[in-house]
DNA sequence: TTTGACATGTAAGCCGTTACATGATTTA
DNA sequence: TAAATCATGTAACGGCTTACATGTCAAA
């Protein structure tokens, strides 16, 4: 009799978490920031509520247990029926991806609004940023190394890195464009009021 | 006096695609996919939605249009006020960047769970889809190309293209490791159970 | 004595998706 | 006559974030 749950993407996240060793939702925080959380990012709160509603679907078993330098904690343990309801998902080939947006793109697309030194700093920041988390994408990648069975979390951090990289190239390559397009638009006509030819050239393919 | 709203990002966005020319709700919908979608999908309902909040707020102005050979339509067109709160959207440099959610990551990082089979064929759906993606993005880089004003919205499909490719480079490295170490588990011990050595090797960077 | 780690939750509220609902006109 | 395009909305619901709320112990 296998029931046949509609649970979100998070809720079988923070069950796949759990399916990996018994946790509390405070070591599941530290552990899913870490890990998952660079391409599925949890909040704590979040994680509590699903941790209670796993428990109420019969997916997870608590355990509460008393410490003696600390406050009794819970700890979560996925049950049988949580580790059939898991592979269910994972084995689903009609999962969809999540939307992804990004509001660094919606910026450039409306770059032209933008005079050359914002264009500049939000490029910068950008690049910044990503240089930031390919580094420590790669930190994670090399920490993962040589272990054949973690082969899987670690293809995620390079995936990760080949990202940043990507942006970092794409910034080598469309600065100058950018820049040079913004400072001929805050020089030539027009200023830094939006420019007429968008109705006639609205820039789209058919 | 300026009145200062808080808006959420779609508000912005729907704003700043009516500040290129009026257009109604309908005209909008079809110009969002083909353009900002790539990268901040909006759905009609919501447009229609933040249309209306945008027409409350003053920040657009909507005017009835009737027309022979179909239904009237509403055409809704930026106001000063509406100007000015985008471009302070714009320019806000504090803007901090949405979350970004894979699944497909999050079944990677779970790929233990998955057969050889299943897990080539994920794969091979996600490269396949990527292929497609890019080859989409490059066609619109390729016909906004040489119009230097359209730079702006040329430099988000070429990110695009860049992503993309990443990721096809990324398939073609990992997926050699990740069949490898799948056909291991599944031939070796354990068969397709969970296994053990997880709670003393998490996997994980300190 | 104050900061940080450990530990757990509740409440409010917007955000965003999906489904529901309608109807005319043109084209194949 | 069926499908596609034009055209606009409402309603329900769940998802997710943010802020609020509390308390112990160890270390600096």
């Amino acid at each position: 009799m296998t029931s046949h749950h509609r649970l979100s993407a998070t809720t079988y996240v923070v069950l796949g978490l759990v399916s990996i060793r018994p946790m509390t939702g405070y070591e599941l925080t530290a552990y899913a920031e870490l890990s998952i959380g660079n391409f599925f990012p949890l909040t704590r709160s979040h994680i509590y509520a699903e941790l209670d509603r796993l428990g109420r679907l019969g997916l997870l078993d608590a355990t509460e247990v008393e410490q003696e330098n600390a406050p009794t904690k819970r700890v979560h343990e996925i049950t049988p029926a949580g580790r059939d309801e898991l592979r269910r998902w994972l084995e689903d080939p009609e999962i969809k991806e999540d939307r992804t947006r990004s509001l660094f793109l919606v910026r450039i697309f409306f770059g032209d609004r933008l005079s050359p030194g914002q264009l500049s700093a939000l490029l910068d920041d950008f690049e910044a940023r990503a240089v930031i988390r390919r580094d420590r994408l790669a930190a994670i990648a090399d920490k993962l190394a040589g272990q054949p069975a973690l082969v899987f979390r670690r293809s995620t951090a390079m995936l990760g890195v080949r990202h940043e990289q990507a942006m970092l190239d794409w910034v080598a390559e469309a600065r100058p464009m950018l820049l040079a397009e913004a400072e001929a638009t805050a020089t030539g006509g027009g200023g830094a009021g939006d420019r007429a030819g968008y109705a006639s050239q609205p820039g789209l393919p058919r």
